[in-house]
DNA sequence: GTCTCTGTGTCACACTCCTGTCATAATTTC
DNA sequence: GAAATTATGACAGGAGTGTGACACAGAGAC
């Protein structure tokens, strides 16, 4: 459980980012505000906030913008994010949402809606791990009964290449460096050779071998390693 | 990535202070040293540190209140900190946290653990630059998978290659000359060849030839090298 | 308690592929 | 034509990665 959930605000309007801290405040939240694009960057950075109130029009970067880069990055992928917008069209949600948006309410709000919705999604983000059953490529992997099948056939791999397994199904296609994988998998408070993560993508590899599928982790050399199913 | 991150440490025991200071050092860092409150100020001022190793208990004022002053000053808010403590008391290490600290070490520590926790710590104060999808001429280039495409179908880049072509497609219809594409593409601290970057250019070209877009890399005699879709 | 077994992190060595440099050929400019 | 500039091919060295071995810690079994 999150004991003080942090919440940046991203608003341009100094009346409105005013009166949103004033409430997150009141309902017991830690406040973070930025104005812009590159202070949002840098609370996000120093603080790594737990939700993130983002207004859809902003000066320079639009928060749709923000949104999609924050979605790119594996180190903000899983901040939940609400969109604040003025107009109440069916068009904005929607873009709103694909961009990533979790959640999406029109001003004006009222305090109680607004509060309602953080909570709702800071609610939903608490396992932040979905424990979901991943399916991809000809493996299959259930976290709950801690198996892995690679076309059909049982494998057997060791709690860290479970894990590295878990996190690779999950976040396909994207290049991860030793060093992220390390934070990923291992955590940040771990303290582990980077090479470390070399021997465990060759025993994962080992484990995939048998059934054909250890190409599906590529290595990026210079970069790090790509889980893909193309 | 930093080329040399400054380290203060601040710790009025030689003899600890010391063996910090070589650690670090041994570790390819810089080492700034402070006994007390007045010299650590004065060389964050001068040396603007990267990082600070923070002993708990200091002579007049302790380690918290620096910590928390640091924290308060908009210049200083941004540098991380890492506390040294003796005991391994849990309350010292919420007390420590509180106070604005970005880790904790107990003493005695090893020297391996606290350079993992520093490289921790620096690692995730990189600034987070989103970088963006670029497509261009027929070319597509995404960093985040690391994948180049041209007219649609994959091609392969070393790394050098890689970060020629993404300068060269977020910077297009200019010349620049080799010194430029050094400091750009190389970096301003690395030393190597102007006639190197022709090289490059001819293994870039090399990769693109397949698909005949190698005519978007155009030689300006004199000058230097110019990505054009025209 | 000892023993065994498994998982993990680290190291040393092998190997691959990238990279910078040079010599030489080709091209452009005058 | 000569001079200047760029393209190309070859190559040695090195950075980055793959791989096997080993030590160690912890969990059980007995």
């Amino acid at each position: 459980m999150i004991v003080q959930a942090k919440i940046l605000i991203v608003e341009d309007e100094p009346a409105i980012a005013e009166l949103l801290a004033f409430n997150v405040m009141q309902a017991g939240f830690i406040a973070l505000r930025a104005e812009d694009a590159p202070s949002a960057w840098q609370q996000i950075r120093d603080h790594a906030p737990d939700l993130i109130l983002l207004d859809w029009m902003l000066p320079e970067t639009s928060g749709v913008v923000i949104a999609k880069q924050l979605r790119a990055d594996a180190r903000t992928c899983d901040i939940p994010i609400i969109m604040l917008t003025a107009r109440g069209d069916e068009r904005d949600k929607v873009l709103g949402l694909e961009s990533g948006a979790d959640d999406y309410i029109t001003k004006p709000f009222s305090p109680r809606e607004l509060m309602a919705r953080i909570r709702a999604v800071l609610r939903r983000h608490i396992p932040i791990m979905p424990e979901e059953n991943v399916s991809i490529g000809g493996l299959e992997l259930s976290p709950t009964t801690h198996r892995v099948t690679a076309k059909g056939h049982g494998i057997e791999l060791g709690p860290t290449e479970f894990r590295l397994l878990q996190f690779f199904m999950t976040h396909t296609e994207r290049v991860y460096s030793r060093t992220q994988l390390l934070d990923q998998v291992w955590g940040t408070q771990v303290f582990v050779e980077e090479r470390t993560v070399d021997v465990h993508i060759r025993r994962l590899r080992a484990a995939l071998e048998a059934s054909g599928l250890d190409n599906l982790i590529q290595t990026v050399r210079g970069s790090g390693y790509r889980f893909s199913v193309t």
